[in-house]
DNA sequence: CTGTATCCACAACGATACTG
DNA sequence: CAGTATCGTTGTGGATACAG
């Protein structure tokens, strides 16, 4: 009901009727743990560094995030590129199809702001 | 509380600011790789059976059904009811929760639909 | 029809340490 | 700064068979 009306009748024979379907496809995509909260991080700041990165994203060691960028990489998602040779700079951005998923990340991100948010009694907080 | 502009501020300071995330959250609960695509169809076609769901999902084990289900029941996202006793019946349904997932769900769909659909010559399939 | 019981395989994650 | 090397643990999924 929200936008398109017409196109999503392929959905219906697509993902009903097996072999395709685009769900299973996007989650093979960024299915993986820390993949969405990288995606976020880089379309909220643009290129970062490794260890920019790392701080960000708080809790991943740098193994998973090497291993998760990597795959990153391979879809495509994220492109890597090395800024300066001397103190090793590199800096990992998003393609502009890895640019594409913000409304799928952004989606994601407020329904769990909104659905998942740690109980705040400031709305009470006159008490 | 659906149409924020305020809130979206303390996002800066959650996500960012370490210690809670509303997309790792977010995974957390819908991050398995069968939990989409079961939500989507339970947001299509509504309540249905367990084979139905076996069905529709195409590919999916009973076992992993099974354990996906428990999961997502686990989770508050869908509710598993006992409809028939004789022929036992039951009938897996979203929860009001569940569906308020309805615009991450579809949000991925969509994304997978514009980006990862199979080449289709369809357009020149007159033939 | 609606599952469970097993068992196995492998991917994913994590902690720690080390390197250019 | 930007990773890699190990190693171990757990998670997740898949195949098959069986059961209420």
């Amino acid at each position: 009901m929200l936008a398109m009306t017409e196109p999503l009748n392929q959905l219906e024979v697509w993902c009903e009727g097996k072999e395709w379907c685009p769900i299973t496809s996007t989650t093979s995509l960024i299915g993986k743990k820390w993949h969405p909260v990288i995606i976020h991080r880089l379309l909220k700041h643009g290129p970062s560094g490794f260890n920019e990165l790392k701080e960000a994203v708080d809790g991943i060691s740098s193994k998973v995030l090497s291993d998760s960028l990597e795959d990153l990489e391979n879809k495509q998602l994220v492109s890597r590129e090395i800024v300066n040779e001397k103190p090793v700079r590199v800096q990992y951005s998003l393609t502009q199809y890895g640019e594409s998923l913000q409304p799928v990340i952004f989606e994601m991100r407020d329904w769990g702001m909104e659905y998942l948010a740690p109980a705040e009694d400031a709305e009470s907080s006159t008490v």
